[in-house]
DNA sequence: ACCACTACCTGAAGGC
DNA sequence: TGCCTTCAGGTAGTGG
């Protein structure tokens, strides 16, 4: 599901139900997720109060008043609901889902992590330690980083014979770029996604870093992209995939002006690609 | 170091 | 309706 305006989507639709709240309680209804929830978990966030909500590429980082920051990664199907809670809601709040693992409770609201495929993970880490945390470690610059330009990806691709949007999809290249995004900032920028990432030119590769973020700062607007069931943390859908120009498009025709070709679908390193062959070179 | 491939887990959708 | 296969936006680990 979730890539960085999905995951930017969740952070703003959570932001006024957790920041600045105390947890009162925190319960977890399996012992892991894609990993094993750190030790105490629920214990240590219970009684914090979260100061703030951030996002590193797919991550989202709670930082508590406990000195430890709450690491979040929703993998494919992870998704939040916020539910009022019985007193405020009245009605009492609904059974929990099947695959509601997270149950994290303010004085307010009660916000349910729910994860069917269970790709997504947690953990905890003191806040001073954040940046050696091995899971956002290793992650390249926000694709909103100045250092995201041309002379940093000339670096990143010399060398490299990977396709392009493989390139892109690496986490330590440039954080929060998922399948579809590098999909649809590649047919923004008219570069082929299997183009071997050394042997693209200055011209092309100066046109990425503004291809990725007009399509990122377009899906932030638009609230994220909603497949299957994604919904913001407040159940409202994104639309930007009605904006898609190739995600999912296979056989129709090519939006770029100027271009009679049709979206292909093709699979690079196992999974799904879209773009023009006609004008993607 | 690099790169291709597989595994992880469940549900939805399509073909028959 | 039901069974079977394929596919899905994620990352991590293995082995060449």
């Amino acid at each position: 599901m979730p890539e960085l305006p999905e995951v930017e989507t969740v952070r703003r639709g959570l932001e006024p139900a957790l920041v600045g709240e105390r947890l009162s309680k925190v319960t977890i209804r399996r012992p892991d997720l894609r990993f094993a929830f750190p030790p105490r978990f629920a214990s240590r966030l219970a009684g914090a109060r979260i100061l703030e909500l951030r996002r590193r590429g797919k991550f989202l980082i709670a930082d508590l008043d406990s000195r430890e920051s709450l690491i979040v990664h929703l993998g494919m199907t992870g998704r939040f609901l916020i539910e009022g809670t019985p007193a405020a809601e009245g009605s009492g709040s609904a059974s929990l889902a099947k695959h509601a693992h997270v149950v994290f409770e303010t004085d307010d609201a009660r916000i349910i992590f729910e994860d069917a495929r269970r790709f997504g993970f947690m953990d905890l880490t003191l806040t001073a330690r954040l940046p050696d945390h091995p899971r956002l470690a290793s992650l390249g610059p926000e694709p909103f980083d100045d250092i995201f330009a041309e002379p940093y990806l000339a670096k990143a691709f010399t060398g490299r014979r990977q396709g392009v949007k493989t390139m892109l999809l690496d986490q330590a290249v440039v954080a929060g770029l998922g399948n579809i995004y590098a999909s649809e900032a590649l047919h923004r920028a008219r570069i082929a996604p299997e183009k071997p990432a050394g042997a693209i030119g200055k011209a092309a590769r100066s046109r990425i870093t503004p291809a990725v973020r007009a399509v990122l700062e377009e899906a932030i607007a638009a609230g994220g992209s909603t497949l299957r069931d994604f919904a913001a943390a407040n159940g409202s859908p994104g639309y930007f995939q009605h904006s898609f120009r190739v995600y999912g498009r296979g056989g129709e025709p090519c939006g770029n002006r100027g271009c009679r070709g049709r979206i292909r679908r093709t699979v690079q390193a196992g999974r799904a690609t879209y773009h023009c062959p006609l004008c993607q070179k």
